[in-house]
DNA sequence: GAGACGTGGAA
DNA sequence: TTTCCAAGTCT
């Protein structure tokens, strides 16, 4: 079938079915559009609406307003969405850029948290360059079409190019990834209504599996974590490492001398369980303590947050 | 290229 | 309860 019928009856697809309400789809700003696009990445689309994308552009509009606040600032706002490393680079590409984002692919992909994807989504969304968004909606739609079961990257940009509308890139990139979110979902796919069930190998097999992933195993890590207290307030200390850093929260410790098993707190990440039995002492001592509205200021993890529940559950805090 | 890097929702 | 994610990037 012509490159041109496809076109044509994707778009009608798109026009009728589309998620033109979204809106970051109904904005020219580029910062609004990066904002959306960092925060959309291996992320429910329901969770930035509701909880992030609206607070974050409301205590940080511009990317001028960004580059000026302090990045625990940005740490708070970010609390809850995890892969802070996302937010600890859009502060880092606010500092850089100041005013304005760059308009090419090259200088974007430069920029610290903008790899391939975010790149071309951006010159698409925000400045109607002809550049395929390659995104795991677009990977899936695209394996399926051409049935690959595990397409190198190099593969699928080649398919995506060959398939790309040229001379109206946002609309044809945002059905792309409506399509994959929509209709071609990775366990029931509707085909019924699928512009492409005409030109689509995995349709024609009846076998949709594509592509096919591996499963993995997440290991267990089980620790003792110390919660100290000193009369109301608790000992809180700033992660340094890759993991969670910048945010708040406890720590295996040491020396557990005359502290009290208060319960266990978990938490399932993407590539292990973290099991913390946590142990509680009274001390007072150089650390930086906080009491129950302070830590309301903090950026905490999700499992810190467990233990903060934890301590006002048993009446310590 | 494989593993690190978070979280909450759906089935 | 367990499994599998959901608009990826970096090393």
């Amino acid at each position: 079938m012509q490159l041109k019928k496809i076109h044509q009856k994707l778009h009608a697809w798109y026009k009728v079915y589309g998620r033109h309400d979204l809106p970051w789809r109904n904005t020219t700003d580029a910062y609004h559009i990066y904002i959306s696009e960092i925060m959309l990445q291996q992320t429910q689309v329901k969770t930035v609406l509701e909880r992030y994308y609206f607070q974050f552009l409301k205590r940080f509009p511009t990317l001028r307003d960004l580059a000026k606040a302090p990045e625990d600032d940005v740490l708070k706002m970010w609390e809850g969405l995890g892969y802070y490393t996302r937010a600890r680079n859009l502060h880092a590409c606010a500092k850089l850029t100041q005013s304005r984002l760059p308009d090419s692919y090259d200088a974007l992909l430069k920029l610290p948290g903008i790899g391939k994807n975010t790149a071309a989504a951006l010159c698409a969304f925000a400045y109607h360059q002809p550049l395929a968004v390659m995104e795991a909606n677009v990977k899936r739609v695209l394996s399926r079409i051409y049935a690959y079961e595990n397409a190198s990257d190099s593969v699928l940009q080649e398919a995506a190019l060959s398939l790309l509308d040229k001379k109206n890139p946002y609309d044809y990139n945002q059905a792309m990834m409506d399509i994959g979110s929509l209709l071609c979902t990775p366990k029931k796919p509707g085909c019924s209504l699928c512009p492409f069930a005409s030109i689509c190998k995995a349709y024609d097999e009846g076998y949709f599996l594509y592509p096919v992933k591996k499963k993995k195993v997440v290991p267990i890590r089980e620790e003792k974590w110390l919660v100290r207290t000193w009369q109301n307030s608790v000992a809180m200390k700033q992660r340094q490492g890759k993991f969670l850093h910048g945010l708040w929260g406890f720590e295996k410790l040491d020396d557990y001398h005359d502290s009290v098993y208060i319960g266990d707190v978990t938490q399932t990440y993407s590539h292990f369980k973290q099991v913390a039995k946590i142990y509680h002492s009274t001390v007072k001592n150089s650390d930086k303590f906080f009491t129950l509205s302070q830590l309301d200021t903090l950026a905490l993890s999700g499992i810190d947050k467990k233990v903060v529940n934890l301590l006002k559950v048993k009446k310590i805090l």
